[in-house]
DNA sequence: GACAATTAGCTGCCGAGGCAGTAATATCAT
DNA sequence: ATGATATTACTGCCTCGGCAGCTAATTGTC
């Protein structure tokens, strides 16, 4: 939001390296204490931090298939298919077939996921506040533009992409 | 300050849920920007994040045996012997046994790694600055604020949390 | 229709981190 | 001193995530 383009942005970021390496490591435990405290009260539910994200993607219809969770996700196809497997076991999700395309494996929360989800989310809300108190609406939305900035910044990766020539559409 | 029943208190956090757990979404995907960035970065050095961070606090004085630099840097005892093994056969630390404490295992940079060390941070320096390009001094300032106080709000005893009722799968 | 290329999902394998248990040493209480 | 407790470092064991490879199915080209 307050992304100034207009303005010359003179490299700010050149500071002593101690005080930018420093970011990277209160990433890393903010990041730590968010999902220890959040599995740690999935506990009860049998569920971990990531099968209850899994879940809330598939509630909210943002993913259908285990594809498209891993691209929402960013998450190994392999480990989404592991993740799937318990939480089918478990009764929370529903595998299908897919009738037109036999390739995809349609996904949905089955009665009991959607049962619990409600509780899953309040658990969560609540592990996301304790570690927000005193945080005002401007600070969060402050720390999310960083956050999305700092993403977006690390996105452009090193090399470029390979646009093959000719039409893709 | 205890919420047990805290309901209808000031915070501003209180927000829908669905905004505040972007917070913890942006966090780990920001978290594993960073990381990866970093992994592949050092990847010729044949180093990792880890690995470097070890380097990084005992060049600095901040830790001089194993479990300090545990629990300066949050990290499992089992895991940081396994990484200080390949440290040293590396030849990038060295392990010299206590004279007072013989329990103790005193830890030194060895030449190599001193040498080396610069270098990567330089290398850390520069991923940390690609993600937080835009960033200028009082943003980075709020960034590390806000994440000081998230982790901080994590630590507290964790015991006054209350426990989802009955659990089952 | 035959063929190659692409996509979706799954499995095996490997490395890393957390946990528990162990041996050695140090410290404290009696 | 003796025993209990704590601390340090290390070692298996387990789980999880990423990667590579595989099969089945779809799409595109000829």
């Amino acid at each position: 939001m307050s992304r100034s383009a207009g303005k010359a942005e003179p490299r700010a970021a050149a500071q002593p390296p101690q005080e930018v390496l420093a970011v990277g490591y209160l990433l890393g435990r903010a990041r730590g204490s968010l999902l220890t405290g959040l599995d740690g009260q999935l506990e009860p539910f049998g569920l971990s931090a990531m099968q209850f994200g899994v879940l809330k993607h598939l509630a909210e219809g943002a993913a259908h298939t285990a594809a498209d969770l891993c691209r929402r996700m960013h998450y190994d196809t392999g480990s989404m298919t592991r993740i799937l497997d318990r939480l089918e076991h478990k009764g929370l999700v529903r595998r299908e077939r897919g009738r037109e395309d036999r390739r995809l494996v349609l996904l949905r929360i089955a009665p009991g996921g959607r049962v619990l989800l409600p509780r899953l989310m309040a658990v969560a809300a609540r592990v996301l506040e304790g570690h927000l108190a005193g945080f005002d609406a401007a600070e969060i939305e402050a720390l999310k533009d960083y956050l999305g900035r700092m993403i977006d910044n690390g996105q452009p990766r090193g090399d470029n992409e390979q646009r093959p020539p000719g039409g893709k559409s």
